[in-house]
DNA sequence: ACTGTGACACTGG
DNA sequence: ACCAGTGCCACAG
């Protein structure tokens, strides 16, 4: 039916425990680069993911209010480091196996 | 078909 | 660091 969503998910499950990743990451290595907010959406509504895990570009929390906290928390018991407001993504961003290329058009440069 | 809505990303100022 | 503007695109109404 929808061939993105199955995607977007295998690839949010294989984020590991005291790791991270963006939502423009995931959506790169799921083969849909630019589908950023399709990963959120997907988020938003499965369960069971390990949705803590993801973030916004630069290692952001992009949730707001007492879900921003929950998921701070979440990321700190499983050893995640901070830098202010943002995840130390030098130190724990998880890296996918470069997979589909897979085309963009390209924006005025 | 058209419009509004996002757990987004990037560029410029 | 913050904010505005723009691109993006599935989805719901």
């Amino acid at each position: 039916m929808n061939p993105m969503r199955p995607k977007i998910l295998a690839t949010i499950r294989k984020i590991p425990r005291g790791g991270v990743s963006t939502y423009g990451a995931v959506a790169r290595a799921a083969g849909y680069p630019g589908g950023a907010r399709r990963v959120a959406s997907v988020l938003r509504g499965s369960r069971d993911l390990p949705w803590h895990r993801v973030l916004g570009a630069g290692g952001e929390i992009k949730l707001t209010g007492d879900a921003a906290f929950e998921q701070r928390f979440r990321l700190q018991s499983e050893g995640v480091s901070f830098r202010g407001r943002r995840v130390d993504m030098s130190q724990h961003e998880y890296r996918f196996g470069k997979t589909k290329p897979s085309f963009r058009k390209r924006v005025s440069r």
